[in-house]
DNA sequence: ATCCAGGCCCGAT
DNA sequence: ATCGGGCATGGA
């Protein structure tokens, strides 16, 4: 397929997911879903590999965001202001990865006070402790991410056998909690951001920024405004005069300026930020 | 070696 | 309600 707003690097290296390997520029692995992915790029082709036409209209297309309109989207964020413009066109590949929920709430309590290699080190070690086998490409073995099932029972103490730290209690109270059915997922597309975020504190290691990321990234819901320290450094400098700007007035300058599209506004900064070190 | 990372908990004010 | 220390781990 030959997408818009599609680059492969940037979509995936965006900090917003944790579950590929990069084989070469362009070239790249996935795992979700319990499925394997060969995505590269061939020209201006995008080409899906290990996978068949059911898996890629079930699973891809949604997962990459394909049926939604960046023309659109990005059209209308450029419009705003000349900074989320540069940040825009620094990386207009990035796309909105739609994730599991299970996997993505488990890889964001990895995330805190974490490097990103090292959250993708620690959701690798788990899918290999406690996923499945799901193919090899070019030599590398691939593991899907453990059913919350398969990890119900586990205790911290074994979860920090796979290098989680501190975060190995906060992985089991949300193990807990979403065996148990306390989550309600069908409910979450009937409640506003703001009501799942308050359900989602209610975990241990689970704060305003976790929960936002778990929003945006696998609830679909575009207006969550993820503020980590990045985020909070860039809308600092950029729109609040290099002064240090507390998480809330940026929350709400977020939504006011970008609305429901904050979520994706958030992603280009984020990226921007990071990859100028912007202090 | 010391510092810090896509934060959050907890106890002290 | 807000603030600061502590937290497992490992790379710079």
């Amino acid at each position: 397929m030959k997408p818009k707003y599609f680059v492969v690097s940037q979509t995936l290296e965006c900090g917003q997911c944790f579950n590929f390997n990069k084989i070469s520029d362009e070239n790249y692995v996935v795992t979700a879903y319990g499925k394997l992915l060969h995505i590269y790029n061939e020209g201006e082709d995008v080409v899906f590999e290990n996978t068949t036409v059911q898996d890629f209209e079930n699973i891809w297309v949604k997962y990459f965001d394909l049926d939604k309109d960046y023309m659109d989207i990005v059209s209308k964020l450029r419009d705003k202001d000349e900074i989320i413009k540069e940040a825009i066109d620094y990386a207009s590949g990035i796309r909105i990865i739609n994730q599991e929920f299970f996997q993505c709430l488990i890889s964001f309590i990895i995330s805190q006070n974490n490097r990103i290699p090292r959250i993708k080190k620690i959701v690798n070690n788990l899918s290999r402790r406690y996923g499945e086998y799901i193919g090899t490409i070019e030599g590398e073995e691939y593991f899907s991410f453990p059913l919350a099932s398969k990890l119900y029972g586990i205790t911290a103490e074994e979860l920090m056998e796979s290098s989680t730290g501190f975060r190995g209690k906060y992985i089991v109270d949300a193990v807990n909690k979403y065996v148990e059915g306390y989550f309600e997922e069908d409910k979450f597309q009937q409640m506003t951001a703001f009501e799942i975020r308050e359900k989602l504190m209610e975990t241990k290691g689970i704060g305003p920024k976790v929960a936002d990321c778990v929003i945006l990234f696998s609830l679909g819901k575009r207006d969550a405004f993820p503020t980590d320290v990045w985020v909070k450094r860039v809308m600092s400098y950029f729109y609040f005069n290099q002064q240090d700007t507390g998480i809330k007035e940026i929350h709400d300058f977020a939504y006011k300026t970008f609305g429901e599209r904050a979520g994706y506004a958030q992603q280009y900064l984020f990226n921007y930020a990071r990859n100028f070190k912007i202090k």
